[in-house]
DNA sequence: GCAGGGCATTTTGTTGACAATTGACATTCA
DNA sequence: TGAATGTCAATTGTCAACAAAATGCCCTGC
């Protein structure tokens, strides 16, 4: 591998992301720094920075000389608290943002929202919570304060998200498109509680 | 140096976050690799992890290729939702210990207030400041979650503590002795609120 | 005097080798 | 037999050298 754009660390990140939210790499798989490195074609220093940042956003457990596996998620007791957290936070962004919504912004969110329905349609689980994160996300860094993005970051990737809930992808799409439809209407309390309703 | 415990990027961790919590280093410092290699006589290697782990703790900002420099601190338009939200971890796990109380952790607690009211006399912010966010992180690894712990750190450690609002430190002190009070007449309603008018 | 381009220095990014730690298994001795 | 200990393989932790990128300086040309 070793490909397109920023430095190692940041591509391996994004690419084991992407395994542990899809499912791909299960809870509890242990990730080795050896076999790592050879997967992506580098050596082991850039797999362990990537492992060490994969650790704190609580999406892998290490421990001391052994090593990296993927964590469980979070614990029951904590849930009911994590999502509280995301609902607040999101819906700051929201109120944040709201007056200097542009009809730019609008179309930004349509465009995600497309290849949403797209992924939904195709029923791609992975692609599908690729573009749910990219939605919710396009709020909080809209606002332009990396200490908030920071924040959010840590808190969705510790809660995972969960899609048993929906009996189709689609439905969870069509909580997205009721949240642009608010906006549209230029009615931020609607589109505070969808958003915060979409949040579970 | 090279010190006492567990591994070297840990034991760096833990000086340099004392070191940007109590001012010794002012907000824009840069820390270079090289240098903080020989200051701690190691590598860069762990400087390296050290950095990227407080960089994402929100202690430092790094640019690609360009280094780190200790962070500003929290703008003042998401403080008010940090504040919130560190309200909301702390009690709630104030919540969920309370029922199971011992009166070896009031005396757990006890102890640190003791060395928190030395701190205060002496007038040593760095000291008083360790003490005030261990009383705090007492009350959150109490209820042995690790997520929960991440979260707070995370949370804590971007919004810093600050110190201006007391004339004294021993304000400070007293505020924490209430709360530990409120425990020992088992009165948990109380005590949330006293732990919650504490953070600010 | 100053704008532009290239060179040198400084700093971070990456690598491969070596050291330390762990856990499992084998071996010994009561 | 079984507990204690020694050894070994696998894995992470650390290091020092090299590569790449960015910044500042100097030099040139006008």
């Amino acid at each position: 591998m070793a490909l397109l754009y920023r430095n190692l660390r940041e591509q391996i990140v994004e690419q084991l992301r992407r395994d542990v939210l899809s499912g791909e790499l299960p809870a509890g798989e242990p990730l080795r720094e050896e076999s790592l490195a050879k997967r992506f074609g580098v050596s082991r220093g850039p797999i362990r920075d990537a492992l060490l940042q994969l650790s704190q956003e609580g999406l892998l457990v290490t421990l001391p000389n052994r090593g990296s596996k993927v964590g469980p998620g979070p614990s029951t007791v904590i849930q009911p608290l994590v999502v509280s957290i995301r609902r607040q936070i999101e819906a700051f962004a929201l109120r944040q943002i709201f007056a200097s919504l542009t009809a730019e912004d609008l179309s930004a969110i349509a465009t995600i929202l497309e290849a949403f329905h797209t992924s939904a349609i195709k029923g791609d689980l992975a692609s599908t919570v690729e573009q749910d994160m990219a939605f919710h996300r396009w709020f909080v860094e809209r606002v332009g304060d990396p200490d908030l993005t920071a924040m959010w970051l840590n808190t969705i990737l510790r809660m995972r998200l969960r899609y048993t809930r929906h009996a189709s992808l689609l439905d969870s799409y069509d909580e997205h498109v009721a949240v642009l439809e608010a906006l549209r209407r230029h009615d931020l309390e609607a589109a505070v509680a969808l958003l915060e309703a979409n949040i579970l």
